[in-house]
DNA sequence: GTCTATATTTCGATAGAC
DNA sequence: GTCTATCGAAATATAGAC
């Protein structure tokens, strides 16, 4: 019974990640601010006043963009939040750095699309007080290398090696023409040897 | 004669600068789209309509601070051009990267501000014809990793190094309380490590 | 669920007085 | 060089018919 008949609530729910996909799209290439209403409703077929009965506004196709992605990074709040301390956590880097560029390169779109619209996001969680301040992946990463009492040197290591992952993997990356699985590995190899002992 | 009656064109350029400072500063804050002329003229104390006195439009505004990028990135470009061929500037590598840190670090703001608004920015190229298409920094840098003949393992390598000063040198990055001198110092370091000889 | 039509606001830009 | 006043264009959002 599962390929039969799809709720209401499924036929509608459709429609919006069809709407969020182009979103997606549109806030990436042109930016959010210069994407409007109209540009996403006509991509899709119809008017913008038929966008209106899917969501109550443009911040909100926004917003619920930005939980697609906050979804994503608990898995890795989790790992992070296992660890007892903060020396235990930064031992334990290399490996969570390894699950950060997984997800990543698996999201690609939804990171670009949050890098490029820091700005536009920034006044989201200003008006919109969905979360604290740091219970997204950004906020961790932010707090363990800011509370923690590790040596300097090691945080921004560590704060480099996530710059690193970003530039190396996103669709609009340095490096044009070499194959995604090899860019892969190579950013993996290449920030694993930032933290490999010099001995 | 020199400290003597400011020539009127001094003058106005005093202004003009004035504006731009305070442009560079709301347009890194809240973007270049949410900033309007009205906001920046506010700031310094006069209406919208004087603005458009110095400035013909608001996106020559922008135009103007991304000129003063560019100015500096020249420096950069002349040093890449001055080597013969790719392989030779591989190798120099890790010095560029050593004077490219230079000047992000002593540009901070500025790049912050050209990082945080690259959809605008992109528009007024498109726009404007003001440069081919790989004159600036970010376009000389992302052609000695696409065109060049080296190894893909070297090409990733670099562009992750590039990440990896962004992230560790800009004002929004990651770690916070470290002092500033430290910082650079410790960035350097480790992307020195980065194209170190394993030996 | 989608449409047409419209209300409302904001912004970039110009004209002309001072 | 700065002002007031205004134009025109765009965008968000709503109302109500179908």
């Amino acid at each position: 019974m599962a390929a039969t008949s799809p709720t209401p609530e499924q036929e509608s729910v459709s429609t919006r990640d069809r709407i969020l996909d182009i979103a997606l799209e549109l806030f990436t290439e042109q930016g959010y601010d210069k994407t409007s209403i109209r540009d996403i409703a006509e991509r899709l077929g119809f008017t913008k006043a038929a966008l209106y009965y899917h969501f109550k506004s443009k911040a909100d196709i926004l917003l619920e963009l930005h939980l697609r992605l906050h979804a994503l990074g608990e898995q890795l709040l989790n790992a992070l939040d296992a660890l007892p301390d903060g020396a235990a956590r930064a031992q334990q880097w290399p490996r969570l750095l390894d699950e950060f560029i997984t997800a990543v390169d698996e999201n690609r779109e939804l990171v670009l699309m949050h890098q490029r619209n820091q700005n536009a996001l920034e006044a989201l969680q200003h008006s919109e007080r969905h979360h604290a301040a740091n219970d997204d992946i950004e906020g961790q990463i932010r707090r363990l290398l800011a509370d923690s009492e590790l040596p300097a040197a090691t945080r921004v290591r560590m704060a480099c090696s996530v710059g690193a992952v970003m530039t190396g993997l996103l669709p609009d990356g340095l490096v044009g023409d070499i194959p995604h699985a090899e860019k892969v590995r190579l950013v993996r190899a290449t920030v694993a040897d930032m933290f490999r002992d010099p001995a």
